[in-house]
Parts: structure tokens; C-alpha cells; sequence
DNA sequence: TGAATACGAACGTATGATCGTTTTTATAAA
DNA sequence: TTTATAAAAACGATCATACGTTCGTATTCA
């Protein structure tokens, strides 16, 4: 990829974040040099500096901006939902769905809190509590109505998250198994755990 | 007197492992240099060199044990149940318990799977797949039994191993929960979601 | 005393970041 | 439509340091 100089700035932003995304998938992000995202964006390594401040940097706005459109995505999703049981399934078929089209960013987001800086990560972490409360929320309501029989909200909020998110990194968009399929299942199951 | 074949160098070794697994969980297999390694075990860079291949090859020993080690295990803690209800319960308590105990080698084993040469990427691959076998098996032989009524076994085992493992990313042995509550509430969690 | 283990220097190459310079582009006055 | 200009963006050299691995030699100890 060529870039000639004074080309858009917004462009090669674009692109340098792209090609971190897969680098840092691929190497983890201390192991990725800037060497190799510069080769990849078509730059100097120097030339990258005109776009991001630091490393550090380019990793917290990667991880950053994943988990402020999760959250943003998420309260979309559940908008004007006031049944808890819709609530929980409308929450499932978003979580699959959004997941299982950013594998990358969520394995940087979790693999890569690691490589944040302490102020950093607690930024991070914090969002991730605030989209784990939408979920304890919604089992909280249910179970509050009598809907829902939970032993533990945050330890089955926690779970199901897990099983959630832990299938996206396991789902083959190509293979036997088609979206609405998976996301039957599992609300299925997730149901099934949660019922009365 | 024979001497006993490396005396000191097993325990070299072990310390080799041990520091070899903090540091890629730290900072990933690819940016752990095996100088860190060599301070931390208190050796020059060219003295592990005594005891490993090459960097990759303590990788694949380190992932290799883990799993050979998970699959005994397993069987060992399977061993004599017949009735898959009983199975299932036992494989539960089983995995949790043990993948607590790991959250190194388990975090290596699934994120570092990236750093394996492709012929040492597939044994792992295997092995894993035997292990998932295993609970594949445990759900079929319920299903058989009209004990469980379950939509897609394989699926399902995914999603409860998903559940199963990414607890234990997320439990924290000293805090609100102690073990047992943890391995009762997953328990309830699973069976009824897989329960006629 | 001989095998196991450790040392320490060396190989060529790569690292994140900085900086002065050059090139390109957008804007607006002529 | 042309031209002037400043901001944006890319270049390319440079810094001190670190990389995985090899190898000849020295040390340790059953």
C-alpha cells in the first residue's frame, strides 16, 4: 500500500489501526514492532509518529474504542425492551452477533490489558464493569419479578459472559453451524439456566 | 556411584518452566526474551541452551505437558462413573477445580496457540480435541440415555466448556466466593440447561 | 575423572522513539 | 485560473539497547 505524503491523515489513521488490529492478533502487542505496522501501512516507521503519540497509545485507543461501541451498541440493542426475559434474549443475540464479528478486538481486549498502563487498564476495566452491570441488571429485574431463579447474580452474569464470549472465539462464520442457529442455542441454554 | 542423570539440571529445569511460564504469561511467548528468562532462573542467556531446544520448543513443552497432564487427569477423575448425570457432575467439579489451579498455563494454552510452528500447533490441536471428546461423549451417552435433551452436542460441549474455562480467567480463589459455591452454582447452571 | 552444567563473548539484526528536512495538499487571495 | 502559504504528512538517518543462538572454555560434583 503506497502513500503519498500529505495524503489524508484520517485514511492512514484508518489504516494504521487495521493493520494493528491484526498484528497484535497475530503477535501479541509487545512483540509487534512498529517496524511491521509501518511496513503494512505502506509508511516510514518514523511517519507513524505523525499519527499516533506512542505504542502504548495506539493500543489503548484500540482497546478504548471496542468497549465504548460495545457498550454504546449494547444500550442501542436493549432500547425500549422493558421485559426482562425480552431484555436477556435481545442481550444474547447482540452479544454473539457483535462478538463474533470483532474476534480480533476482543481477544486484544482481554489477552492485552496485560500491556496497558495501570491508568490505562483502569479505564478499561471500569467500561468492561459498566457492560457487565447492563447484564446483572437485566438477571437483577427478572429475578426481582419472579421470572428468573438465580443463586448468584454477578457469578451468573459472569458465566454467561464467559459461555458467550468464549464461543466467538471458537465460531467458524463458514462452518456448519449458521448465525440465527447459534444464537437459538445458546439463548436456549442461557434460558434454560436461568428460568424459574 | 552413577551420578543421577542431571540432578541439578531437573531442577534447572523446573525453575526454567515455572519462570518460563510467569513471563509469557506477562508478556506473551514472542516478546519474552530469553534473557528475562535466564535472570529470573539466575543463568547467562546461553545456559538454558543446557536444558531447551530453542525458545519454540519450551513453548510446545510447556503447552504439551499442560495438556497430556489435563487429559490424565480428566480420566482419572472420570474413572468408574458410569451414569452420565454422575459423569457430567464429576467432569464439572473436575475441570473447574483444575483450571483454577492453571490460569497461566490455560491462558498460554488458548493465546499462545498462535506462536506454535504448524506441526507443533496440530498435537496441541489434538489433544484438545481429545479433551473436548471427552465431554462430547459424557453429553451423547446422556442423550442416549434420554437423561439429557440436548439441541447439538457438539455446540453445547463448546459452550460449556466456553462457560467452564472463562470462569476461571475471571474467579478469584481469595475473594466473596469460596470453591465449592463455585463448582455448585456451575453445576446448576449446566444440568439445567442440559436436563430433560 | 568424565559428564553435566555454567560462563561470557560474539554474531548480525531489530527495537521504540526523535528530529530536521522535504514533499504534498488544502485554502484563499490575486 | 493562477499563485502564495501554512499546515499536514512522509522521509530517512540516528540513538542506545536488546534480540536468539552458537561456541570454546571453565567449573562443579557424583
Amino acid at each position: 500500500m503506497t502513500r503519498t505524503a500529505g495524503s489524508s491523515g484520517k485514511k492512514t489513521l484508518a489504516a494504521i489501526r487495521e493493520a494493528g488490529l491484526d498484528l497484535i492478533h497475530e503477535h501479541g502487542f509487545e512483540a509487534m514492532s512498529l517496524r511491521q505496522l509501518a511496513t503494512r501501512v505502506g509508511l516510514q516507521p518514523g511517519s507513524l509518529y505523525n499519527h499516533i503519540e506512542t505504542k502504548q497509545d495506539l493500543l489503548f485507543d484500540l482497546i478504548h474504542n471496542h468497549m465504548v461501541t460495545l457498550l454504546a451498541s449494547a444500550d442501542d440493542a436493549l432500547e425500549g425492551i422493558s421485559d426482562p426475559l425480552d431484555e436477556l434474549k435481545a442481550f444474547i443475540a447482540f452479544h454473539l452477533t457483535y462478538h463474533i464479528e470483532r474476534k480480533r478486538e476482543v481477544f486484544i481486549g482481554s489477552s492485552e490489558l496485560r500491556s496497558l498502563e495501570p491508568k490505562n487498564r483502569k479505564k478499561i476495566v471500569a467500561l468492561r464493569r459498566t457492560y457487565e452491570d447492563r447484564l446483572c441488571g437485566i438477571l437483577e429485574r427478572g429475578a426481582a419479578k419472579r421470572l428468573f431463579k438465580i443463586e448468584d447474580i454477578a457469578v451468573s452474569a459472569y458465566a454467561i459472559l464467559a459461555m458467550l464470549t468464549g464461543i466467538c472465539t471458537w465460531y467458524d462464520a463458514k462452518g456448519r453451524i449458521d448465525r440465527k442457529t447459534l444464537i437459538d442455542i445458546h439463548t436456549r441454554l442461557v434460558l434454560q439456566g436461568v428460568l424459574k
